[in-house]
DNA sequence: GATTTTATATATCGAATTGATACTATGCAT
DNA sequence: ATGCATAGTATCAATTCGATATATAAAATC
C-alpha cells in the first residue's frame, strides 16, 4: 500500500491532474498519509505504464497544460488489490518526540519552546479540521468523516498530554522525578 | 533531524554496537521513530567517514564481530545541532487510515477485520509498554518517561476512538449518517 | 507603479528510508 | 533433524522526502 494505491482511490471520485491529487493530499489526506510531487508524478507515471490509468492532455491558454487522469477497470481491480492489505501499517515519526527524548541535553528555555510551538501547530490543524467538519462533512463518505474525526480526536489529545505533562520536562536536575500522567 | 543525530544521541548513554542500537530502535524508539538496519549501518558509515563517531572492532568466539562506536567530541557539537532543530516534524503516515477512508468500498467484514486487528494490536502495544513503566521507569531519563507516557497516552486514545466510532464504517449505505464523536 | 507572493501545472534530482534479504555460527526446541 | 531465535555484520531495489527548475498570470503589498 503506497501512494499508487491512494492516487487510484481518489481517481475513483472522478478525474484528475496531478496537482489536483497534490491538492487533495494537503487538505484531506497530510494528516495521516502526506505525499509531496516527488512521489505523486513518479506514482501516475508507473500507473500509466502499467495501464491502471489513462490520461488525456488539456491544453491550456497561459497556464501549463493539464493531464487529466482516470483509472481503468484494470486499476479498479489493483485498487481493491491494495484495500485488501492484511496487515495496514499506522506510522508515527516524530522529530519532535525524539528531540525531547534527549530533553536533559536541552535547556528548559528550549524546551519551553519547542512545546509551545507545537501546541500552536496543534491548534492551527485543529481550527482548519474544525472547518471541514463544519462544511464537507455533510457530503463526505462515512471513511472521510471517521477519519477526519480521527485526527481530530488525536490532535486534541496529543495537545492535552503536552499540556498536562510539560512541566516534566522543565524540572530542574535532582529534583524529585514526577509521574507522567497516563489516565 | 534524521536516523543519524538518533544514533549520535544514544551514543551518549555509552558506546554500543550497530546491533544494540536496532534493539534501543525496536523497543524504546519503535513508537516515534523507527529504523531498521538499512538505516543505521548506512548512517553509523556516514557518522565515522565524517569522523562524528569512533568505532572499535571486537573480535568474539563464533559470533561475529561487533564494532562498538562512541561519540566524539565533534559529533557531540553536531548532535547539539540537530537537536537545535527548530521545527521538528511530527507525522503520521497509516495504510489503516488510508484504507478506511475508503470504506465505501470495501465490506462490513472486512472494515469489522480490520478494526479489530488494529485493537489488538494496540493492545499489546499497550501491555509492553505498561512493562516498561513498571520496570525501567524510575531510572529512565525524564526525557525518555515523557514519551513513553506519550506512546501510552496515545495509543489509548487511539484504542478508544476506534471502538466509539466504528459503527460509523459500517452503516449500510443509505441509513441516517450518524456524527463522529469528537469529545 | 514596481515588486513580491500566490496560484496554476508540469517534472526531476540527490539523499534518505523501507523492507527484504544474504552471510555465518551457536544454541534451543519440536 | 529441522527449523527458529539470537548475535552480528551488511547490501539492494523500490520508494519517499524535500528542494528545485520552468513558465505565466493574477493578486497582493510596498
Amino acid at each position: 500500500m503506497d501512494v499508487k494505491t491512494v492516487c487510484l482511490g481518489m481517481l475513483t471520485d472522478g478525474p484528475a491532474s496531478g496537482y489536483d491529487m497534490k491538492k487533495n493530499f494537503e487538505s484531506s489526506f497530510g494528516h495521516f498519509f502526506p505525499a509531496g510531487y516527488g512521489s505523486i508524478y513518479p506514482a501516475l507515471a508507473t500507473l500509466a505504464r502499467n495501464g491502471m490509468v489513462e490520461f488525456e492532455e488539456i491544453l491550456q491558454d497561459g497556464k501549463p497544460d493539464r493531464k487529466v487522469y482516470s483509472i481503468t477497470e484494470k486499476g479498479r481491480q489493483e485498487l481493491m488489490k491494495g484495500l485488501a492489505h492484511p496487515k495496514p501499517t499506522h506510522k508515527v515519526r516524530s522529530e519532535f518526540l525524539a528531540i525531547l527524548w534527549f530533553a536533559h541535553l536541552l535547556s528548559d528555555e528550549q524546551i519551553d519552546a519547542l512545546v509551545d510551538q507545537k501546541v500552536a501547530e496543534i491548534d492551527e490543524f485543529l481550527k482548519l479540521i474544525a472547518g471541514f467538519a463544519g462544511s464537507d462533512c455533510e457530503s463526505a463518505s462515512s471513511g472521510a468523516r471517521f477519519v477526519a474525526g480521527f485526527g481530530q480526536y488525536m490532535a486534541t489529545a496529543f495537545r492535552t498530554y503536552l499540556e498536562e505533562n510539560r512541566q516534566v520536562l522543565v524540572e530542574s536536575a535532582g529534583s524529585p522525578k514526577s509521574k507522567v500522567a497516563v489516565g
